[in-house]
DNA sequence: CCAAAAGTGTTCTCTATACACCCATGA
DNA sequence: TCATGGGTGTATAGAGAACACTTTTGG
């Protein structure tokens, strides 16, 4: 006891209380998935759909709308092992793809009080996570989204320039919306950049998640050519044009199967197994090739 | 005041003032730059070095080790203003290039209390901020620092394997020194994947600033080809050899001529300046185009 | 047979790499 | 003069984009 007090005094000695006040630190957790939208036609594929887990608030502020899943950092856990708690509480899942994206430190950004966020991205396959759009408990839902630049507008300054970019961000579940327009503003003077983010609008969209989600689908899109993030989002075995699928979701764009087929050759193993369901020819399955890196 | 404490009061709702401790938050500072070492030889080109700016400390716990410059984050700024801050505290310098990082949130990385670290990286060109190494204050000074893989073990376990790779840290000003051995270790069970750090050796290296370092390191590399970081180290106007040097010295390679001046032909700008100083052909200054990406 | 997707081959362009070569200077 | 770095041209190999084409199924 005796030490833990020392060690208190010695903090306190470069700490002045007076000045900072320990902020409440939380996690919150950019849930993604992929899963299939029922497909109208007759034998046409099936489109996919990227979906981010939202939670409808129960309390002030922000009652009613809707909130990235979260959860407060306590004494006794790292920021890593809480980003985990939470997840296994919302999903019941464990040993899922996670990933630090990035702490939002603004001071208004709760109304209550001080509060740092550090958000974090995970992938899970909706196999793994069957909890359908639209059904499941009211307060937690999958919203398909996806965000698009709408304007760009460059200004010239005294020193420099600025360019400013809208982006608009969409999601839905059934009947439910959120939407918001995130402005990111490219300052350049004296040879020096520097970029702010602002929210313009924000739809039933909590706190400053709006900016947490242009975020992560940036991170996703920048990383998944490079990395292997893309597998999380399958099951073991699945087909190319699944894959195929998955990154056309992130990126927003069609590709084509030629070129997309010779680029991920090497992280994919081909198996015996075979998908012979639909009205065309079957496709083999593939698995994650986990040593495509021999770096780390 | 009232609405203050209903504020207060709805954030307990959801805050378990008895579970959740709040920690204190700091921002710690990676500040680089690129130096000239003095050039030995008759008409030699000097070489470059990457620096990173440490200070000793005069304080329990780790008494006159060395350690980033940093400080913690008041009620009444953001993260990214206390960043700000620390900087100019520590440089004198406003408008600096300033990059969040990473926030280390592990349990025990300060001895003394429950501390979570947000790590910023800032670049400068060091014509702006002369502080030679080995002068200057006693317990403020640029260290040179290189990172060089030394091991890598592959390990099959019994749902998956193990790669651990470990990374030789070196810093070094004049007669100080200070090193640590970092190792990585990546571990993929049930096609799932997941990296951990960890500290083996830290000689005169302070907390866990070894891996923070490491880190950046890595993001300097990985950034420096696709964004423009590198021009923050380099003052207005320089040759195309002075970039390719600073390219070299972070990349820890050496790279040819031809091929890097197509590649960065687009990022810079040819003006009439001209230096004309060693025994050898005067070569054309350039300066940053901050126009080269169309995007943001 | 036909619609649809699975899967392959070919051509073209662009970029990175390697290397050879010339240029301009100050000592 | 010559060592040294500044600066350019060219040939080659590989990656990605575009597109044409064949294969295989279920209806």
């Amino acid at each position: 006891m005796s030490e833990n007090h020392s060690a208190e005094q010695l903090f306190l000695k470069e700490y002045d209380v007076n000045q900072y006040v320990r902020p409440s630190v939380s996690v919150d957790m950019l849930l993604f998935t992929v899963t299939e939208e029922e497909s109208e036609n007759y034998r046409k594929r099936s489109d996919k759909s990227l979906k981010i887990l939202l939670i409808k608030r129960k309390e002030h502020p922000f009652l009613g709308q809707w909130a990235l899943p979260g959860g407060f950092v306590s004494a006794n856990e790292s920021i890593d092992e809480a980003a985990i708690r939470v997840l296994e509480k919302e999903t019941g899942l464990r040993d899922v793809y996670l990933e630090q994206l990035y702490t939002w430190g603004d001071i208004g950004r709760d109304p209550r009080t001080r509060v740092i966020s550090c958000s974090y991205m995970a992938l899970i396959n909706s196999d793994l996570y069957p909890l359908q759009p639209g059904e499941g408990a009211e307060d937690a839902k999958w919203f398909h989204v996806s965000d698009q630049w709408t304007q760009k507008k460059t200004t010239v300054t005294e020193n420099g320039f600025m360019i400013e970019k809208w982006a608009e961000l969409r999601l839905g579940s059934g009947t439910d919306e959120a939407s918001a327009t995130v402005k990111t503003t490219k300052i350049v003077e004296h040879g020096h950049s520097k970029v702010v983010q602002e929210i313009e609008k924000a739809h039933n969209l909590a706190f400053d998640h709006a900016k947490m989600i242009v975020y992560a689908l940036e991170r996703l899109r920048n990383k998944i050519d490079y990395t292997d993030i893309a597998f999380h989002l399958l099951p073991e075995y699945f087909t190319l044009s699944d894959l195929q699928q998955v990154f056309e979701v992130i990126l927003g764009k069609e590709l084509l199967a030629a070129a997309f087929r010779r680029k991920v050759a090497d992280k994919v193993l081909e198996t015996n197994h075979i998908r012979r369901n639909a009205g065309h020819r079957p496709s083999k399955l593939y698995r994650y090739n986990p040593q495509w890196d021999d770096e780390l």
